[in-house]
DNA sequence: CGGATTTGACCAGCGC
DNA sequence: GCGCTGGTCAAATCCG
């Protein structure tokens, strides 16, 4: 345990199991059907969302089957995989998007999208092409040398028609992912521009981007923090950082202490030092000067934003610390990251790295990296800050959820009225099935959430083994839970703040630094409370999710998660993935 | 050669 | 005021 750095994380805090994944593919009903095979291979989810978007090699399961398809002379494939048809049809759809829109003549995809033996027989058939092709070869199958029946007919009647609803259910679930891709895309597009315009309509302004910035967006704002922030144009407001601490010491509100006191005045407004939103006590919290908080002391709010700064400000402060498995020195989270220190942190023989992202400049997003003291195979890993930029799909997943938890830290904080923050609330809102997947570290200089990934699930919950797979979808799924819930107290709050206040904080949580991924994440979460009443697309919504967060990335690798992380691109190092396996480190990657 | 990492120096807050 | 600690900076070094 660490002092009071930020990094009470470590050990400090009492962590709690995190029960992830396993939950979010049993919760499609469809999954109770079939994916045992899937589950087996433990590709499946990823597998579909590889599928989708990556090269045939990157496939394993699927493409055998593929290629079975392709291979029409092999044998058809066993009829396990018939089981999985459903789920298969989804992702195979997916290929197929990706492969092509031909539906009609290359069908390869359709035909992949078949996996299940039916698939495999109409693939042979189909392969020709549509419907009537596809009787046709029903016709082989079913009649083969049976004399043409009536009752053959219907039965080709009757697959005829099922082939056509499955086309139709196809180009439904085609669509949807489009749509949902579309909005993805033009969310991300909004985010550019907004990135782009945000800077010059506040300047423009001349006013403090409270207002303007309240209700155009978010992020800008957090844009100029950050600016402020990096640029270190704080002192220009006024006071130099040492200034600001001096005051902050003194307990005079102005400077740095503004935010704190602006802070809190969000929630109680006076009681500067004694509590903090972040229930923290003074102290430390108070050196936000120190590393990663330089950040806080660099934004000083003069202006009516500085509510809305504020909250920024205590967002930023707020930290989100992963506890994973992983053999790899670092969990890859899908940004970019620059090593710019490296310290031994007293208690711990492990050193602690740290690193800033540098996917754009003047990105204050901070994380700290290390190895759990007690099991050197637990890797820490604290995030610190909203990014200040667009975030690729497969950065999204960690992003939201560092983000969500975060929010949900200072909401919660918040909405407490003493200052503390309700772990239960917090622990309760992550997920349903788990009482105790994430801590809330109220000793921490920091109001510090801990997602604990290295745990076995409680025992009372959910004992099903999990599959890799399942990670990649939790962290989304967590940050939403998160974020919904944040949203959620935020309104809660809205009785212990003002209106200006609620109003701006409200705005604030969409669209709010890791915003892109909120907005993406709360777009992708209506899609599927709308779709979701529908069984029949359950699993497609599953795989469209899947693939639009978790696949996104594309990364082959990324069947970890996350949070976890899916040790995208670079790293190598899958590892992590397993160690979420929660269940135990039995996974351990390697 | 350019970018990333390493590592010691430096700064600031806090406790004594 | 001093020492400890966390965090950051930046020159040196490494690596592709």
């Amino acid at each position: 345990m660490a002092k009071g750095s930020g990094v009470s994380i470590d050990s400090a805090d009492p962590f709690r199991f995190f029960p992830h994944l396993p939950i979010v593919l049993n919760s499609f009903p469809e999954d109770n059907n079939n994916n045992r095979n899937l589950h087996n291979w433990k590709l499946s989810p990823m597998d579909a969302t590889t599928l989708n978007r990556s090269p045939p090699h990157t496939i394993q399961f699927p493409l055998n089957l593929n290629r079975s398809h392709h291979h029409q002379d092999s044998p058809p494939p066993s009829d396990d995989k018939r089981m999985v048809i459903d789920e298969m049809d989804f992702f195979a759809e997916k290929s197929h998007d990706n492969n092509n829109n031909n539906d009609a003549v290359s069908t390869d995809a359709a035909k992949n999208d078949f996996h299940g033996p039916t698939s495999l027989e109409f693939n042979v058939n189909t392969g020709l092409n549509l419907l009537t092709t596809n009787t046709s070869s029903d016709q082989s199958m079913v009649d083969d040398g049976i004399s043409p029946n009536v009752e053959d007919k219907r039965a080709k009647i009757e697959l005829a028609v099922l082939r056509a609803d499955y086309e139709r259910m196809k180009g439904e679930n085609q669509r949807l992912k489009e749509t949902l891709n579309q909005v993805t895309t033009n969310y991300n597009a909004l985010q550019m521009h907004l990135v782009t315009f945000k800077p010059k309509k506040t300047e423009e302004n001349g006013m403090p981007d409270g207002k303007v910035e309240g209700k155009d967006i978010v992020v800008p704002r957090q844009f100029m923090d950050l600016r402020l922030a990096t640029n270190g144009d704080a002192d220009q407001n006024s006071l130099s950082s040492s200034e600001v601490r001096s005051h902050e010491r003194s307990g005079s509100p102005g400077t740095n202490g503004e935010v704190k006191a602006s802070k809190e005045g969000i929630v109680f407004d006076q009681d500067k030092k004694e509590l903090h939103l972040h229930g923290c006590k003074t102290g430390r919290e108070d050196s936000p000067d120190q590393g990663w908080a330089a950040n806080n002391k660099l934004p000083r709010f003069n202006s009516p934003k500085d509510h809305v700064d504020q909250t920024e400000a205590t967002m930023r402060k707020a930290r989100v610390s992963v506890r994973a498995r992983s053999e790899a020195a670092m969990i890859t989270d899908g940004c970019q990251w620059r090593k710019y220190g490296q310290k031994m942190a007293k208690g711990n023989p492990c050193p602690r790295a740290y690193y800033r992202c540098t996917m754009a400049n003047g990105c204050p997003v901070r994380k700290q990296v290390q190895r759990c003291a007690e099991d050197r195979t637990i890797l820490i890993t604290t995030y610190e800050g909203n990014h200040s930029h667009p975030l690729p799909p497969n950065a999204m997943a960690m992003a939201s959820t560092t983000s969500s938890a975060a929010k949900m830290l200072l909401s919660g904080s918040m909405s407490s009225a003493d200052g503390l923050m309700n772990s239960n609330f917090l622990t309760r809102t992550l997920l349903p099935c788990s009482s105790s997947m994430a801590t809330i570290s109220a000793s921490a200089p920091f109001p510090t959430v801990t997602l604990d990934l290295t745990q076995s699930p409680n025992p009372l919950q959910f004992q099903r083994p999990q599959s890799q797979f399942q990670i990649p979808l939790l962290p989304q799924i967590f940050g939403q839970a998160l974020q919904n819930q944040s949203k959620f107290s935020g309104l809660q709050m809205s009785q212990d703040m003002d209106p200006a206040q609620l109003s701006h904080q409200l705005q604030a949580l969409p669209m709010n630094q890791g915003g892109q991924q909120n907005s993406i994440s709360d777009t992708v979460s209506a899609a599927t409370a709308a779709i979701a009443a529908d069984p029949n697309f359950t699993a497609a919504l599953a795989a469209a999710i899947t693939s639009i967060i978790g696949g996104s990335g594309a990364n082959t690798n990324n069947i970890c998660g996350n949070n976890a992380n899916p040790t995208t691109t670079t790293t190598s190092n899958g590892n992590i993935t397993s160690t979420t396996s929660n269940s135990n480190s039995s996974f351990q990657g390697k």
